[in-house]
DNA sequence: TGGTTGGGTTCATTATTCGAACCACTGGTA
DNA sequence: TACCAGTGGTTCGAATAATGAACCCAACCA
């Protein structure tokens, strides 16, 4: 792990609910020596992709990425071309639609819709990054990814979020064949548990998995007719996602979602 | 100069007129090793902080950014703060009004605004970073700054942007004297050889400068009487501002501004 | 065929990062 | 008052990781 990598990594820490961080905490969680924390957080900060709250010493979120998120938006409009087709999905299926995207061993996400059509609904934080291994995102991704990406989730162990998700690389490999074989994952209770979802991968140039689709619902709310309904929309998405994307689906796998369009 | 920040420098290379870099350009323009900028490229592209454009290999920035601002924008609203002040200034003066922050040794835009009152505009790339010595806004943030700042602006040379630049530390410092007389910067031809501008800093807790808000117009329209009405206009916002960020105004010159309130 | 320009890699050298131990401050408390 | 536990931050020799000259390969082109 290079020293860019270890700052980077830094900054995967903040979230919608943890919007300030201090340099005792930052050791625990990455658990690194603290004059090394400290280097890399002064560092992000001269930078401007930190910032120091100047009472608390707590660090936050600085606004060099306001600038770069900016180019990026103007320049790459991911967000605005993926978000007519994820809230068109969304109201399909009447539940919570998302996309997120594949950064190393882990699920960024992107853009997400509820159409809020029901009293309860998915607590979803686009600003949490998703496991593989324990989400019907990740196990979407992963099934069509290359093998060093299913390597290097299994060289960690794959906590346990909930009572559905899958510990052991057995297991693993088991739910990735049929994931494989049926173009969606399918999963129940495996990152909260109260929750059931499915994801479909996407793909970029060439055929290379480069993110997932999935739509999200309470679990009192996930009968069979729902989910086929939902594996319909999602097989229906993913190909226009891909196709919008500039992607191509893999030869050896198209069929599987093609024939539903 | 750290790694983290040879490697985070390449980032601000990126701009809406530049949203992709190839290995070679990057080379050029960074003045370092092959292998070192290749290496830093890819760790950063490991980290989702850039990706590649599959089919000319250039690179662009990546997906991580989206994830960042949005967390930094939903728990610390820089942007939503800012945005009705600005807009309130621009169309006060009918020109163009834009905040930047200060980043290490050079500003990054945060937010613009133009009323678009007039036939012709000012150009403004809200993507682009400002040098300190050649903007209005550089110059007014420069003249509060900590001494240090100063220093590391000048170990470089100044780049000559337009005829008006300031080119010699000696110039640089007389108009460093006078923005601090009068709490205003106001520069003529300095960055672009057809635009004007004025800027007032902006301070933070403690009084310590984080920023500046600049108007700036075609040189055409900068009339004597437009530009004390700009003058006036930036002493309101700038102190409208400062205490949005819960900022302080340096006590030893507050009265520049208040008198003005 | 040889020249150019692009991206990417190798490996010995050397400069940079690392981390144990340390300092300084704050607030609680015995 | 003295002591402790908890912050954030710094120092400096040892060890690791970054560096860059030289190299490879492919595409383009004259």
């Amino acid at each position: 792990m290079g020293t860019i990598t270890k700052a980077l990594d830094l900054l995967n820490f903040f979230a919608k609910q943890k919007p300030e961080i201090g340099l005792t905490e930052f050791v625990r969680l990455v658990n690194r020596d603290k004059a090394t924390v400290h280097r890399h957080l002064t560092e992000l900060m001269e930078n401007g992709f930190l910032e120091q709250n100047p009472v608390t010493r707590a660090y936050r979120l600085g606004p060099a990425i306001l600038r770069l998120s900016g180019v990026r938006e103007a320049t790459h409009p991911l967000r605005s071309v993926l978000r007519p087709i994820v809230e068109d999905i969304a109201r399909q299926v009447g539940e919570l639609t998302h996309v997120s995207l594949l950064q190393g061993d882990v699920l960024s996400p992107a853009l997400h819709f509820d159409p809020m059509t029901h009293g309860t609904q998915v607590a979803f934080d686009e600003s949490e990054i998703l496991p593989l291994h324990a989400t019907s995102s990740g196990l979407a991704v992963l099934a069509f990814a290359d093998e060093d990406v299913t390597r290097s989730v299994l060289k960690r162990p794959l906590t346990k979020y909930a009572d559905g998700t899958i510990t052991t690389a057995d297991e693993l490999r088991t739910v990735l064949d049929e994931v494989r074989r049926t173009g969606t994952a399918s999963q129940d209770r495996t990152f909260d548990s109260e929750v059931c979802s499915q994801g479909a991968p996407l793909f970029g140039v060439g055929g290379k998995v480069v993110g997932a689709v999935s739509i999200a619902l309470p679990a009192v709310r996930d009968t069979d007719e729902k989910r086929a309904e939902i594996r319909e929309a999602l097989r229906d998405g993913m190909v226009r996602i891909t196709q919008q994307l500039g992607g191509d689906l893999p030869p050896e796998h198209a069929e599987k979602w093609q024939s539903a369009v």
